[in-house]
DNA sequence: GTGAAAGCGCTAACAG
DNA sequence: CTGTTAGCGCTTTCAC
């Protein structure tokens, strides 16, 4: 039989609610002494409270729900640890949901999710989401989106980082390193930061004079499987390029490595950039130039907005946009 | 205003037991009419029951508490993924914590999770845990260890990996190919799978005729700047080695990358395996020849053991030992 | 087949 | 400074 509040109160001779304000330090009003007493008590029965009878009146769980495609794909860890660090530091849990970006799984989660009362949600959601599904924006907690913005989808609070000026930067730097012939190997245009990075490459190549070759855009998937494949099929169809501009990192590790199967020389013959900053970017050879996605920062931050909403603290901005970082290493000259 | 069990029974005329019933299909008693009824008013409001109410009552959260190192490091993530997964499929949601290997923190968790009445933990217990650590065995609730096995910490059920198996095949294999002074980088001794790996090198060693030479052993932890380091530290004392042992991927991409600052063919001059086969194995310059660990399995096989457990089973096994597997690539001639 | 009623363990007025 | 009391939304006996 597990210990309860009463258990402690009877034991101590006091009530039930004199306990419970020691438990939640409203405890202005009680005297030294009682609490003193009280707080012994607890301690040497080892006495936990059930936060679920507490959440029941209170109405707070402090639980977030995580939903985010998948945890084994390299860019989300590190956005769920910042999550996560962020939810412990003010006393808050997180649940963690896979979605493999299948609308039916979220919407199956987000069901879960509301039973269980969590008081907010931190979403990033398929590319493939449609404005029928209007669970979300029913919803009764805060949402923040998370990496992907969502046309026709409101949401309380949106984290993205400035996918067209990371882009921009990736392919300035390249022609600026003198290369002139730019293969875009691209994530699934429908996917909004896979369009926002293709007009970063655009801006960039018209501000520096130059032409977009539509040839030299190849759109695919964000696997390493694609980079590899996308580098031999624009072999095949001879097409002249003299770097790459990867739509995220694992594009860039498959060219790397189908480049070197061909015997090209990075960065010499071949400039590739990726885009995340993954990991594993600094342990692969050559070890990738790319555009570093803060992924900690941006969970960290949306659990930060997303439990100021939820403690109903001030707030001003509810998007925030966060910067891309060049970072420089020698899979560019 | 929420919509409740009550406003259902309410408006279809019947008692809030009977809803309740519906819910929980335990309605054999209930005429189809009713049922039929009722079913629709839940749908037409939208009802969705509040699972912190009832859990309440049937102390069943049907949460579970994964408590990891951490989510960023390679291994990991596979492993939430396979106990998430299993965790879905039978109704159960995910509590993630990342421990950074800290006995406080994973005592804090402990308590959170025991506050929030979690039906189960699955556990990667810190290295550094002794046997004071008493939070555990104390617990109401099954918990399962993965990985590691805690001398000194009772648990109600273990998977593990043979460690020393996969690391006796690793070595033979080495020995097979020809090489003949295996350098064995290592993590942390404190760990067990550290010293069973360590075991299973010795073991390989004695079996094939070699001697095993202290020299060749050095102790470091699990990161590719450790493993970075003792290669060069090995060059720098004049250690004689043709091939090398380490204990994880992460410090054979380190090693692997040092060996070719310092000029070295692999695998010709010297063969590298590691041990994991994370992600990033097949995607670096030579693919890693290494010793597969079932992560995905070890998670879903911990969930699946502990869901098992709480809704009482029968269970003959409590400890899993999963096989690993070698898995050649290009890292060894 | 269905419902009344007694809690689950806790919090929050409000009263004293 | 402390206690009384009425729920929070649900499940579960047991009676009808």
């Amino acid at each position: 039989m597990k210990i309860t509040i009463k258990d402690i109160a009877r034991i101590a001779g006091v009530s039930t609610a004199t306990v419970s304000k020691i438990l939640n330090k409203k405890d202005q009003n009680i005297s030294e002494t009682t609490r003193n007493r009280v707080l012994e008590i607890i301690k040497k029965y080892g006495y936990v409270p059930n936060r679920v009878a507490s959440s029941l009146v209170t109405k707070r769980t402090n639980t977030l729900g995580l939903i985010i495609p998948d945890i084994v794909n390299p860019f989300f860890p590190e956005l769920a640890r910042g999550a996560e660090d962020k939810a412990n530091e003010r006393g808050y849990n997180l649940i963690l949901c896979n979605s493999d970006n299948n609308v039916q799984k979220e919407e199956i989660y987000v069901d879960m999710l509301k039973e269980k009362m969590v008081d907010g949600i931190i979403f990033t959601a398929s590319s493939r989401r449609t404005d029928k599904f209007k669970k979300l924006t029913s919803f009764q907690v805060p949402v923040i989106t998370v990496d992907r913005e969502i046309e026709g989808l409101k949401t309380h609070g949106i984290i993205t980082v400035n996918n067209v000026k990371g882009a921009y930067d990736a392919v300035k730097y390249l022609l600026n390193r003198g290369y002139k012939k730019i293969l875009h190997l691209t994530g699934p245009m429908t996917s909004k930061p896979t369009r926002d990075r293709y007009e970063g490459y655009c801006r960039a190549l018209i501000d520096e004079g130059f032409e977009i070759e539509d040839c030299l855009v190849c759109e695919g998937d964000y696997s390493s499987d694609w980079g590899y494949e996308g580098i031999l099929r624009a072999l095949k169809r001879d097409i002249k390029f003299d770097s790459v501009f990867c739509g995220n990192d694992l594009i860039a590790i498959g060219a790397i490595k189908a480049l070197k199967v061909k015997g090209f020389d990075i960065p010499r013959e071949v400039g590739v950039i990726g885009f995340d900053d993954i990991y594993m970017a600094k342990m692969i050879d050559p070890d990738l130039t790319t555009i570093k996605q803060p992924n900690y920062e941006m969970g960290y931050k949306a659990a930060e907005l997303l439990i100021d909403m939820i403690e109903k603290k001030e707030i001003k901005i509810n998007k925030y946009v966060l910067d891309t970082r060049l970072v420089i290493r020698k899979s560019t000259k």
